[in-house]
DNA sequence: CTAATTATTTACAAAATTGATACAAATATA
DNA sequence: TATATTTGTATCAATTTTGTAAATAATTAG
């Protein structure tokens, strides 16, 4: 999970940052002036850092010098717009630029691309001789790939997270549909089908009776 | 054992949660307010925090972004049941979501599902050379997996959980039936039978004579 | 010790669950 | 819009589990 933290004074703003952030699933933490940024970054690593210009007690640029040798990537974010401004941002070591007022989305996107290319992490899960690529909904069986609904991916990425769990149908249900189970419905059943079928797993997704399924080490 | 803190600020409703979830084991603190709540939170570890959304001196949204940096679990607890509100809740990092009024029941199975999801510690029973992996239902005797039907499994846990202590057949049949008893039935008996045989239990699992049956040590 | 009661064993049929197949409805894609 | 894909349901077969009945054995109380 990524942390976040948030460079900005003026609250309205980083609380709408914060609150839009959380909602994509990244950790947020706010702070609203040059020293108080300092003593968090000395205290905790984070993954990225938004950081306004503009600030209380150090500005932007003195503070970037700080961050700078500590490798963490910084997004600026700014009312000033002039093309001086950016040039030396990116001198200091931004990895991204952006102008207030910003859309939302344009700043999700931004972070995005900061992170891929920082952490180039894609999630991966593997399971004996399969492998699942969480970010690229990749499934690859040996050399092969697999080609999954979704559905079927969920459900194999549910299983592969809980290895040898055995997982009651309801809670497979509401994991993967991601709503209540009505009882006495054959559809997870239907799907384990299929996902056994696909990837050869009639020997380790077993049927638990009476309770539903579990995957085997 | 789980530490529960009830954040709540109707007292009976509080005083209820707390005595239903006391006698199922888990130990509870209460609180009535969010300045309460936050001191608790930082002043000791929680395994679980119920949340109540309405309450005085900050509210449960405001809370949540409080709890959420410690990933703690959390269930909200409330009257407010609007989509909008679940969304918020669960964007906040809610893992489960409860509307008032509600079945003690059904809170007991929320929360058994949120700490199984999160600490996912594997319950496992022993009994001599008997194992019983309560999460993934599998049970081994020796180095050996034995295959149990599913009255036979909650049996089997019902006796290890109650060791030396003689069950009557109407607490045995009302346990892993879940219904009532209605006298004079060989039913109890059959099983215990296959489950004698099943796990070589002739000289352990002994009838106690009108009464039902006795696991000893 | 013996009759009466209670428990165990065996056998079997009923009930419930899961697996397989086929198909229709819903959804996505060209 | 037409086409393909995905998803959910219905159906029936296969399997497993479960409950009961009857016969047998064991235990207890008198």
């Amino acid at each position: 999970m990524y942390n976040i933290l948030i460079i900005e004074d003026e609250k309205p703003i980083s609380d709408f940052i914060n609150l839009s952030l959380r909602a994509m699933g990244y950790g947020c933490e706010q702070v609203y002036d040059g020293e108080e940024a300092a003593d968090k970054i000395l205290e905790k690593r984070y993954s990225l850092i938004l950081l306004d210009i503009m600030l209380p007690k150090a500005n932007g640029f003195e503070l970037m010098e700080f961050i700078r040798p500590m490798e963490i990537p910084v997004i600026f974010l700014t009312a000033k717009a002039s093309v001086q401004d950016k040039v030396k941002g990116f001198k200091l070591g931004a990895d991204d630029y952006l102008t207030k007022p910003f859309q939302i989305e344009e700043l999700q996107v931004r972070i995005e691309n900061v992170l891929r290319r920082y952490y180039k992490t894609d999630e991966i899960l593997t399971y004996k001789d399969i492998s699942v690529n969480v970010s690229s909904h990749k499934i690859t069986k040996g050399e092969k790939e697999i080609p999954l609904t979704e559905k079927e991916f969920k459900l194999l990425v549910l299983f592969i997270s809980n290895k040898n769990l055995a997982l009651f149908r309801e809670q497979i249900y509401e994991k993967v549909w991601d709503r209540e189970y009505i009882g006495d419905s054959r559809t997870v059943d239907m799907h384990i089908q299929r996902l056994r079928k696909k990837l050869d797993l009639y020997d380790q997704l077993v049927s638990v009776f009476k309770v539903g399924y579990r995957l085997e080490e």
